[in-house]
DNA sequence: ATTCGTGCAAATCATTTGCATCGTG
DNA sequence: CACGATGCAAATGATTTGCACGAAT
């Protein structure tokens, strides 16, 4: 759901600071992490992005999410083995749902404040992750708790 | 600097449990990780363990780091593509040294409050995770931070 | 024209797994 | 003795990279 939305101008602009040049791929990964909120994996992109340009490589795809990253249009959720992508480079905080494997984002404001107080034990924080793990309203927890692992992902 | 403490009666107890045996390995794994502070990673584990059982293979660390976390007796913790793991299991908090990699343990409270404000979206949480990257005393933040990435470590 | 970017395929690398053998209970 | 555990080596699987060709400036 998305699609030649145009964030040329911008994308072109950004890149070009650095001697990049524009093209048609990263426009097209660019509009597609832009035009979804469900945080998707390189794989997920890599099949989005073949509906337009039908024979793109994941390696550029990897290349070019690495691209965009550098620049800062994007953002990279590290989980486990694998990683996600954010189309919102707001600062903002995630929950994984067990259930279904969804990440959603959250409301809950930007604290500052929790570095604050790890800078008072010596050290100098450049920055912070906090992620929950937990169900979204669709799943819910599973029913009996018992002592099996029930949820599809990891907690981590 | 460990090595030869006796968590065997706690380990062979917990393992007996769910009908798993107590081996050298287990009990030489689990002293490794109990004898440091380091969140050291499979690797760091097995070149360790191989001074006291010279022909361990990697493959058994991984497997029996496997069944400590699911034990209990061990705690792992997720850094982009690979592990780190922590025989501390209490729950604490770690800020990821950007400049030597290190990983340490912080006295920041565990935060069960946060949970509370994201289940007032709705959402049921099991657990969190929160992670601090920046400096360690010994470290210091880069001099005069320029655009270039400095430090060895990576934010996730 | 120059360079940078891309497609393709091979290479990495942490972690996992199959299997025959070993050791614990 | 029986079944879980181990060692070894091969298998995975996400991500990266080398190279020759294609394209943006």
């Amino acid at each position: 759901m998305s699609v030649d939305v145009e964030h040329g101008a911008e994308l072109e602009q950004t890149l070009h600071e650095d001697g990049l040049r524009l093209t048609r791929q990263r426009q097209a990964i660019l509009d597609v992490l832009r035009g979804t909120t469900t945080h998707p994996d390189a794989a997920w992109v890599y099949k989005v992005v073949c509906q337009r340009i039908p024979n793109v490589s994941l390696g550029t795809v990897y290349r070019t999410l690495g691209v965009l990253e550098d620049q800062g249009l994007v953002r990279a959720l590290r989980y486990g083995r694998f990683r996600r992508y954010d189309g919102d480079v707001s600062r903002h905080y995630h929950l994984a749902c067990l259930g279904c494997g969804a990440v959603y984002d959250l409301d809950l404001p930007w604290r500052e404040d929790l570095a604050q107080q790890v800078e008072r034990e010596g050290y100098q924080v450049a920055d912070h992750r906090l992620e929950f793990y937990g169900y979204c309203p669709a799943c819910g927890a599973p029913a009996t708790k018992v002592e099996s692992g029930a949820g599809a992902g990891s907690t981590n």
